[in-house]
DNA sequence: GCGAACAGCGCG
DNA sequence: AAAGCGCGCTGTTCGC
């Protein structure tokens, strides 16, 4: 249906900036001709884009998805793929998949600024670099001459590197992350306002008629603290204060952190565990929140793919990754459409049997819940010891439950913690791991090189020996968690990537006057509509929801088998369909 | 008076 | 400052 026989098919076509501020474009075709420089003015690109779009989908190089595809999404223009030249830039320049990186390292202009950045903060700081120098990649736009020579580049070093099919991989999947990013933005999650109202009156009472008041339960709370203190002035939003006040009052703690004080028993902390609960729900997502970010029943975040130095994404705006599981019923679709919501059951401990191939922990983990898998070996007694176990295996715990809990894990499955204890290792020596499809982890910085070369000088006080041994610990298990964390950040974006193509398929639906606020690109069809990490939720049409949980489970088991050919691992999924999420 | 740093807590 | 990783956000404290 796309094939015109008119003109070659266009493989790829790359995109840049003039001086004028309009675009230039050149098509590279199947047959190995190029057509180009076509120049267009900034007006025109939404129309350029959506005519070769239906033609020929072709992958679209640009210099960043985040710049360009949210204009072409509200003026109604979806794209099939893109090579987000940004994001694949700082992949590459890092990866030690690359040999020779040499190319790469020189073109500075492609180091992404990190989005939350702000270029003025730094004239503050001392003038170690010539600021007019430093590199903008993010801020500068780049000309077609730019982006065409950055696309060489970026081939010349995945054809080179040492696993050129899992880079090419990489860079698919997160090109694919920030296009889903984009969209994610645009079509919004279906957020039911008065439903959170309700959520925060029944919690904190009432809505008060400012926001300098506090809610009569949050008030009620403190003031139950202050009365079991014997201190009417109290401040309890001062962590300094009410410490002051909590040992005044008789309890040892050396903080106000609720870990600590769980331990000690006096009847002030009930109420101000609960104060400190409310307070957290008005502040951080109370009706301030709501008035700011949600409008036409959408909640609008800003996801920033590769925000993470793991690969995992990062967001602004709202604190989308961190909405308190009490919210999750305002989470709702839209009349007569509904939500299918998968999570993937311990995508972490499986990606480390995948990448390890340790059969005896992928064997645990089939066809059944992992921990209850780790139990049946009869290596630990309990479900939750084996998930304590697992989580201190990867995160690195070396004393309390958890340290105690991982040797087990050691004997059953000594290709796993082989594998999480090697990438240890190698961050404690100061060395680089990399995620399995090649993302490497940064460089140790100079404090800590510093550090590591005191502590080994003729002088070295005991002092400098702990420092560096700490900080030598901390940064292998920073490491240890990285190639973990990495690959299951990777897994969850081609898991994301299948979904987003299976949906483009279906059919359109009637109009729905309500959906209309996901706008003109998904307001008809099956989109993704939230992304945490390990789950996903689409809001569809209900009459489709069906074959779309068909979708997102196959979709499953296809990035499984694209990430590790032979799928000795299984990847479960929790999958539900409701009209609302519900807390758990 | 301003911004950086910290404490604390939400999410995976 | 969790015994153990990765984040963002809010309110307070602290230093310039």
């Amino acid at each position: 249906m796309r094939s015109n026989p008119a003109t070659p098919a266009v493989r790829w076509c790359a995109l840049g900036r003039t001086t004028g501020g309009d675009f230039e474009a050149l098509a590279h075709h199947a047959d190995g001709t190029a057509s180009g420089p076509t120049p267009i003015p900034v007006g025109d690109l939404a129309g350029f884009v959506a005519t070769l779009e239906r033609d020929h989908a072709p992958r679209w190089v640009w210099q960043s998805s985040a710049a360009v595809y949210p204009q072409l999404l509200s003026a109604g223009v979806r794209v099939e793929r893109c090579h987000d030249l940004r994001l694949c830039h700082q992949i590459l320049r890092n990866s030690q998949y690359v040999a020779d990186r040499s190319a790469l390292a020189a073109a500075t202009q492609w180091i992404a600024t990190p989005a939350s950045e702000d270029i003025s903060a730094a004239d503050s700081g001392p003038a170690l670099f010539d600021l007019d120098a430093l590199p903008r990649g993010h801020n500068q736009p780049a000309t077609l001459a730019d982006a065409l020579s950055e696309y060489d580049r970026q081939r010349a070093a995945v054809n080179g590197s040492s696993h050129p099919g899992r880079l090419s991989l990489l860079l698919a999947a997160e090109s694919a992350g920030a296009l889903i990013a984009a969209e994610l933005a645009a079509a919004g999650i279906p957020w039911d306002a008065a439903e959170h109202d309700r959520i925060l009156t029944r919690a904190l009472g009432p809505r008060p008629a400012s926001y300098a008041d506090k809610p009569a339960l949050l008030a009620a709370a403190g003031a139950r603290v202050r009365e079991a203190l014997g201190d009417p002035l109290l401040s309890l939003d001062s962590p300094p204060k009410l410490l002051r006040a909590l040992r005044a009052a008789g309890i040892q703690t050396s903080s106000t952190s609720q870990w600590e004080l769980a331990e000690h028993s006096h009847p002030a902390l009930g109420p101000l565990f609960e104060y400190k609960k409310l307070s957290r729900l008005l502040t951080a997502n109370g009706w301030a929140w709501l008035d700011e970010w949600v409008r036409m029943g959408r909640y609008r975040p800003v996801y920033i793919p590769g925000g993470v130095v793991t690969g995992r994404w990062a967001s602004n705006g709202g604190g989308a990754l961190q909405l308190p599981r009490v919210l999750r019923p305002a989470l709702r679709a839209d009349p007569g459409w509904t939500l299918v919501i998968a999570d993937v059951s311990q995508l972490e401990p499986r990606v480390l049997a995948a990448m390890s191939g340790d059969t005896a922990m992928a064997a645990a983990g089939r066809d059944t819940d992992l921990y209850s898998g780790i139990v049946a070996t009869s290596t630990i007694a309990n479900r939750d010891d084996a998930k304590i176990a697992m989580l201190g295996a990867m995160y690195g715990a070396t004393s309390g439950e958890s340290g105690r809990l991982v040797p087990q894990l050691r004997r059953v499955f000594p290709r796993a913690m082989g594998l999480v204890d090697g990438a240890a290792d190698i961050g404690e020596r100061g060395g680089t791991v990399t995620t399995w499809l090649g993302r490497s982890s940064p460089e140790a910085d100079l404090d800590w090189r510093e550090a590591q070369s005191q502590a080994s000088m003729p002088g070295a006080t005991p002092q400098d020996e702990q420092i560096a041994r700490r900080s030598a610990r901390e940064r292998g298990r920073f490491t240890r968690n990285f190639v973990v964390q990495g690959t299951a950040a990777e897994w969850a974006l081609a898991w994301l990537a299948e979904i987003r193509k299976q949906l483009a398929s279906f059919p359109e639906s009637e109009h729905s006057p309500s959906a209309e606020s996901s706008g003109p690109v998904f307001s008809r069809r099956p989109h993704l509509a939230f992304f945490l990490h390990d789950e996903i939720i689409v809001h569809t049409p209900a009459n489709q929801a069906a074959q779309v949980a068909e979708v997102v489970q196959a979709a499953a088991a296809a990035a499984g088998n694209l990430l590790f050919p032979g799928g000795a691992v299984d990847f479960r999924l929790d999958l539900h369909i409701t009209d609302r999420a519900t807390k758990q």
